[in-house]
DNA sequence: CTGTTAGCGCCTTCAT
DNA sequence: ATGAAGGCGCTAACAG
């Protein structure tokens, strides 16, 4: 009867608090304070008791301890004002787990603001301390917005910024894919769907003076100059991720220069290039490389004028954010690997 | 003072049991018998306690019920013997929970046993039957194992099929890719990627027996037939997932055919293929898709023998069984958005 | 059919 | 510096 078959067990943990206790022969309280680091214990029976719960590998049971807290955790998510459909989805996330976040007792709340702006941005941070225990703010990354940052930190907030990142706060955790990866994912993906085909490569941002743009534009050509080089870069458009503006900026490029081969939109606006594309009657033979999936990408996937959408998956920034505050909020280790998030590469045949 | 600056709540719920039960009037017990559909309340209150709950969007604390519920859930996991990478991975992760398991007094069972014999692995688990709450399993599509699945589900198990589907029984859910799709976009990755060049392409896989490969195949030659019809493609090898058989079976190939132009392996054996391609001399010029992120996979990417990895998550993987497990057990809702597995495309500037 | 009650394991205040 | 005790919201066994 099945001996081929082996069994082994992952996880398995009976202890409690009491048996430590007993263990020890402390109180229970004495055990919770060596527990949560807290004062009013001597170093000895801290060592003792420390070196009892390693050895047993004890785990406190995460549900006893939120039920006896109380008090709800309340958090704050800072997103821009406007009307940003990638903002949008996340903020569409968030309102899907209202069942799990109630069932947990977590108050999530969704706080616009213009983050374009830094001081507009940094005091709308401000004014969250003390407040919450945890915020997730798409950041700009000013010296402002820094302080503020760090300001939250101090107050002991846990604080994660999402999509846009602020590396030189003290922000506890980052949410958001490597842009500089995203965009040399896009050059080689154009290089290699372009082929031998010799022409010119056309590049359109919403603008250079936003850090994620800025930063997919330098990861494009750093593989276009270094494994593409018989292909032709244009000067950089910026479309202001309008599509209006970007339909006639392409329109007339493409008229300029019959010999496009290769199209990689870097931000917004990705219905107005697709326009202009079409309208030229390009649409099929120019690779056409942009980013996010929206119902609009997906259609031109599926249709052909889009070759690549690459894109960050807004349902699992919008979880992932919130499990680490809670994470952090616990002082439970992050499971890493689960929260990072991957650069997509979705074509017609991908698609979720 | 921000006024431009908006603000909107997702969740928050503090009502209790208690509530409710003063509210229509009953007691604890009664909101309790309702609130999961047991027996012995008269189909008046029913409908009136019920209408409240609604009426309050009356979440139930998660902590609290699985304090009082004392049991700890029991979770297995049947997994293939042998030492599949793939499958190592998923264990390696379910690893990897342990601590997050132990905090919430989950137990979880790793069952090693032959699941490419359907009656050994239908034995297996008849074996499990009122043991566990939740059965995660590699199956494969046979009646024996749907049987199996079927008496599982009927004794109360919970059952999620792993990676590969048993979509005829009545398992609560599937936890893998589509595999059809998977070949879909392996096939259109090298139809693109070789682009106008004409000649010829290879197609190994580990067994035309095994489901999985038998629908990537399916999936890549609609997509080579339909799309690509001007290259033209081998008859399929079968490499049984071995890399010194693939190995041989390539190089011969190679000798035989130098317009080959593309490359697919539907399964493992990667590395026997990548040296074929290597010794030949041709790593660089042939396109070259396979499956599934190892160390290996990530060398062949970053050196440029292999241009494209497709793959599923293995930790995904392994969390997604278990909250979706945990989920059904304790009869939540499924984030389906989130437990759905994708099928990620890695090259080499976007492997994570 | 319905209500009462004793915990589940941990946190927190209050004593000592 | 340490201990005792009440209670968080729900479940389940038992009483009526």
């Amino acid at each position: 009867m099945a001996q081929e078959t082996s069994e082994g067990l992952i996880a398995s943990a009976a202890l409690t608090l009491k048996d430590i206790a007993r263990e020890a022969g402390v109180s229970l309280a004495t055990v919770d304070r060596v527990l949560h680091n807290r004062p009013g214990v001597r170093p000895a029976t801290v060592r003792r008791v420390q070196e009892i719960i390693a050895r047993n590998a004890f785990q406190p049971h995460v549900a006893a301890a939120e039920l006896a807290r109380g008090r709800a955790r309340r958090f704050a998510f800072v997103m821009p004002t406007g009307a940003n459909p990638f903002m949008q989805q996340i903020e569409a996330y968030l309102g899907e787990m209202s069942a799990w976040l109630s069932a947990r007792r977590l108050n999530v709340e969704l706080i616009n603001t213009d983050v374009f702006d830094p001081s507009v941005l940094a005091a709308s941070l401000e004014a969250l301390s003390g407040e919450y225990d945890g915020v997730a703010v798409v950041a700009l990354d000013h010296p402002a917005v820094r302080a503020a940052i760090n300001d939250l930190v101090d107050g002991g907030t846990k604080v994660v910024t999402l999509v846009s990142d602020v590396p030189s706060s003290r922000r506890h955790h980052y949410v958001g894919i490597d842009n500089i990866a995203a965009g040399r994912t896009a050059g080689a993906l154009v290089g290699r769907l372009v082929g031998q085909k010799p022409g010119r490569i056309a590049i359109i941002a919403g603008s250079q003076g936003l850090r994620d743009h800025a930063e997919r534009i330098f990861g494009f050509n750093q593989v276009m100059g270094s494994e593409f080089s018989h292909l032709d870069i244009l000067p950089l458009l910026e479309g202001r991720d309008d599509d209006d503006r970007s339909e006639q900026l392409i329109s007339r490029l493409l008229g300029k220069h019959p010999d496009i081969v290769g199209l990689y939109n870097v931000g917004a606006g990705t219905q107005g290039v697709a326009n202009a594309l079409t309208e030229a009657g390009r649409g099929k033979e120019i690779v056409f490389v942009a980013h996010d999936l929206t119902a609009m990408t997906r259609r031109l996937l599926l249709q052909g004028t889009l070759d690549v959408a690459i894109s960050q998956n807004p349902g699992h920034e919008a979880r992932a954010a919130v499990r680490v505050l809670l994470s952090l909020a616990r002082n439970e280790p992050i499971l890493s690997e689960q929260e990072k998030i991957r650069i997509d590469i979705l074509m017609r045949d991908n698609l979720p």
